[in-house]
DNA sequence: GTGGTCTAGACCACC
DNA sequence: GTGGTCTAGACCACA
């Protein structure tokens, strides 16, 4: 796994590397039980500090997106959400709403927004094991 | 108009305000040209320092969504985005993606976000061009 | 809010500090909406870095303990646990079974530890109101 | 001896293995004197580092739970504490109030949270001095 | 070797 | 003023 940084966004570095392993995971390119890579390799890798990286692997064992065994790495965990339906949609539809708003001050039609959609959905499916 | 404040919510009260604006105009209930209330009048009314909604102003009118002139207060501004296509497209994607990952995360099937989609875009396609 | 920490302790500080608020809830000295000491305050006070201060409060939070809103401190959240019954159960036996274990083993009979645990829950029922 | 051990657990792996052995004793699952399996057969079995299994047995002769002798093997010791009773309060009560002060904040009352540990005290009583 | 804790100190976002 | 992020570096617990 390689990380790639943009240390000028005004997204933090650790969620920066938090949304890379969501998106491969979700990608289907990495797989449950795979191993991440070290804190202290990514560290030296991507020359940012340890805390950093460590900080980056907390949040995702917070939300049970990979677990840590002390002294002996993380790898990716079972997928398995706790929240209930209403609380999902509530989550998902208030993001999707903004950038739906975004897309209309940007002056862009719902037709062309629709088809970046589209295409997204796309690309995340191709994990499906027997489709591709 | 009337804003909705969670106080403990993560989002920053002063993008809370910027949300709701900009989502008002999206919905058609904002019209070009009609004025906002003033900085201390929201202020007192939501009980919040005047500096955090004077700070969503000023964020609202470099993006270009209000327009202030000084001692007139503030008004809504013409629908006009000057960015290219290319660098639209790359900023609406990366938020589709990260919805897009959060669902998968959530176990949320492609289907139930489509529709979730679809619904959003019917609400904010009601005030379409003739009805302005 | 006064805080005692013993930096001999195996107990993390940070730990040591959510283990005092929790308690302090639970004791009914701290309601519901009350303020706690900021984090520099509080490691002033104590003469402990603030991030361990910090890392203490985002735990906090992050356990729906307290609240906190960037750049006006924190708060007691209000009681709220979303845990089904069965977990609950779970965590809570195993940590019981812990102690009378333990109590086995430097010979604490039964009565014995059944006395003070009865005295522990007496201490912590003293908060409903009515009751005082 | 049989152990069941979670390596996703927050509880470390060696103290899970104290856990079983001093819960198995106080059972009565395990009487004084009958031998514990072997460092490197258990590690073996449960297919984890030997030194991990050392580390738990080191603990529990620290503790007095078992003695080793060289070459022969551990076994389990006689029941001995030879701490003083204020100290065995001490630490007894200080783990039954995070237990209490954990129900609390996951809103358990305390009826219930008393039976459980009654629950407890009778599975822990079968094996009774006139027993052994 | 792994990750976890704590310290010290800088800078930023928010109110 | 508040808390959040990041860096740098020490020490410890765990496997």
């Amino acid at each position: 796994m390689r990380f790639h940084i943009q240390p000028t966004s005004s997204r933090p570095v650790y969620l920066q590397i938090v949304d890379q392993v969501k998106r491969d995971i979700a990608l289907g390119l990495l797989l449950e039980g795979e191993r991440l890579p070290t804190v202290r390799e990514t560290a030296a890798t991507l020359a940012i500090n340890p805390n950093t990286i460590a900080k980056a692997y907390r949040q995702m064992e917070q939300e049970g997106i990979i677990v840590t065994r002390s002294g002996a790495g993380a790898s990716v965990a079972p997928l398995e959400s706790g929240l209930n339906k209403s609380v999902k949609k509530r989550i998902l539809t208030e993001q999707l709403q903004r950038v739906i708003v975004d897309a209309f001050h940007m002056d862009v039609d719902q037709e062309t927004l629709t088809q970046w959609f589209s295409q997204l959905l796309v690309q995340f499916n191709l994990k499906e094991p027997s489709d591709v």
